[in-house]
DNA sequence: ACACTAGGGATAACAGGGTAATCG
DNA sequence: CGATTACCCTGTTAT
DNA sequence: CCCTAGTGT
């Protein structure tokens, strides 16, 4: 698909009887507003023809290099991918941003400043060196607010941390399976912890609040601690009443077995401000 | 000693969306 | 100068 | 998220 900014639709128009005439690929052109209400159009190459405009570009192309893309800054496999993926199991959120471009935001309360300060100094400086994070509300800031720059890698990785349907007219995360089996890990586990997770006092162990994600989804992620990180989870009910009307969600409780490995695997990539989360014996 | 359920409460998150400032 | 961006404000409740 | 409390093995 071509992002067709710079082309009046007549033009466009023109543009795609061309193409369809000198290559004998169809195309579709499709309206699209911006969030800042522009007018723009996008050039698809149509299913029929999809399989002949392939092999036409990779005539003049190497074998792997099908269509070019934008050049991603914190690939899988890298380590701030994985922090990155614990961050956004955790409070991070992504919005989606003009084109084809998504945001990642962070909002903390005032006490947690350090870890919007990190997301820059330490974490992910590709992403948000050139934002700053800023205080809400004005007189008497209680929380501080950090968004990154609008980048196409976030928009594809919003496309797969969210369901295309909204709950009560928002959209609510997912858990990208295969994304996770590939790339979580200890890294990730702490940045989740330090934004989802708390210590159980009275029975000295591990939660993590995982309200918004299905059982299924919780399952998985409990499976996935063992997997990769060597930690026994299990999957804990709740239940909440409000207004008469009860809800059940799920969350994660670490195992007492785990619960020193768990201590010693997360402490070297926690920021001292949240060392209390550690608890002690 | 461990594992699981039930639930209260207040705010620390999340997510939607508008616009002043910036940029080509 | 219009399009785009980084920030700002709001709504609301699942954490 | 953080906390209090109760039950079952
Ligand atoms: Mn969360
Ligand atoms: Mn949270
Ligand atoms: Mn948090």
């Amino acid at each position: 698909m071509f992002n067709m900014d710079f082309y009046k639709k007549a033009e466009l128009l023109h543009l795609s009887t061309l193409i369809e005439n000198k290559c004998n690929i169809k195309t579709v052109i499709r309206e699209h507003i911006t969030r800042t209400k522009t007018q723009k159009y996008h050039l698809y190459i149509s299913d029929e023809s999809l399989k002949d405009f392939i092999d036409l570009i990779n005539t003049y192309y190497d074998s792997n290099l099908i269509i070019k893309k934008p050049s991603v800054i914190y690939a899988p496999g890298s380590k701030e991918f994985s922090i990155l993926i614990g961050l956004l199991l955790g409070d991070g959120s992504l919005s989606l941003s003009t084109g084809f471009t998504g945001t990642a935001r962070y909002e903390h309360t005032c006490k947690h400043y350090d870890f919007l300060a990190a997301l820059s100094d330490q974490w992910l400086p590709l992403y948000f060196e050139k934002s700053s994070a800023t205080p809400w509300p004005k007189e008497n800031p209680t929380q501080w607010w950090r968004g990154s720059q609008m980048l196409p890698e976030l928009f594809d990785l919003y496309t797969l941390w969210y369901k295309p349907e909204c709950v009560n007219g928002k959209k609510v995360k997912i858990i990208p399976l295969n994304l996770l089996e590939t790339n979580f890990n200890e890294i990730s586990l702490a940045h989740w912890f330090m934004d989802d997770g708390y210590f159980y006092n009275r029975d000295k162990t591990f939660y993590f609040c995982t309200d918004n994600f299905t059982f299924v989804e919780c399952e998985f992620l409990a499976k996935l601690l063992h997997k990769k990180c060597n930690i026994k989870a299990t999957v804990n009910k709740r239940t909440t009443t409000v207004n008469s009307i009860t809800t059940t969600m799920w969350r994660i409780r670490v195992s007492r077995s785990s619960v020193c490995l768990f201590r010693q695997l997360v402490k070297p990539y926690l920021l001292p401000v949240f060392y209390y989360k550690l608890g002690s014996e």
